[in-house]
DNA sequence: CGTTATTAGATGCATACGCATATATCTGAC
DNA sequence: GTCAGATATATGCGTATGCATCTAATAACG
């Protein structure tokens, strides 16, 4: 609210719009992620292992912890940590890094590649399930769009 | 990737798309909130405490734990232990709900609602500041809109 | 080279979190 | 009314997380 001619007016800012923006897609981030934290297809593995396990199947390499990080919301002794319980349960693998000492190169085991699969099968309908419920295929695509640009870094912005 | 005439062509079928735009917006969320979260405005408070004391400044009437707990990703005991540590540290007020002698209504005190008018102004400029270099204001109401649309509960799926 | 600054990752420690369950209250059927 | 089931919140307990810090290795600079 601001006001004209000493009348109180509704206008749309851009700062307004701008966190209105970012509020409804935090809404929708909590509303579609409890949605599918609360279903049963995670056998034994919380999100976060998930999306460790997700990030690395698209890797065509082995992955530096730090790189992984990036992608994920955890701090990095967190994800340290949680690297470590993935490789003692077998589902990862260390190999130290040939250019540099103080790195690990992260995979997945053949086991962990099976786990991701048989998760993200059933994780990657479920998405599709609550999306189509509720978007077009156009609005989809825009929506991808726009969150591709939201996704840029600080250099990258043109 | 699928087949016609024996070969492999890439079609955007619903299921990838839904897919597709899903992990777009979690990237976003992830980059922007790293982002936000880095910023060294949040004096003493945590992103979820942040949360609640946001969600119960948007309210007109002091809300149930149960209530609040919608807007948030946390655990129901989870919430009601910030809420109890908010409370000791003066931000939020606990009273008896009189229609319903099993559940508390919340509110923010004055001190509540200080801190989160004191944060609140910082971290939207910063909100701003960050959509703003990312998108065209017009971006940004289409953006909210398909938000908005995603955040349907399966009730209100017309 | 040697010394300092920087970077990748691990660890000590306090705290926050989730799961299962307990407690208190309400609702509905008989 | 009373008793079974549902609902709102709290608690016990083990685990995961974040902050600060540590170690090891590289990079930068004279």
């Amino acid at each position: 609210m601001t006001t004209v001619d000493g009348a109180a007016v509704s206008v749309a800012t851009p700062m307004r719009q701008a966190n209105e923006a970012w509020e409804a897609l935090l809404g929708a981030h909590t509303t579609l992620m409890r949605r599918f934290a609360a279903e049963d297809m995670w056998c034994d593995i919380s999100l976060h292992e998930y999306d460790v396990l997700y990030t690395l199947s698209k890797c065509p390499k082995p992955q530096r912890l730090g790189e992984l990080g990036r992608h994920l919301m955890l701090s990095q002794p967190g994800l340290s940590r949680l690297v470590e319980r993935l490789v003692e349960r077998g589902l990862l693998a260390r190999q130290p890094d040939p250019a540099d000492a103080r790195a690990t190169l992260l995979s997945l085991t053949e086991e962990g590649r099976a786990v991701q699969r048989r998760v993200g099968r059933a994780h990657a309908s479920s998405v599709a399930d609550a999306m189509s419920a509720r978007l077009t295929p156009i609005q989809m695509s825009t929506l991808a769009a726009l969150a591709t640009l939201l996704n840029r870094t600080e250099e990258e912005l043109s």
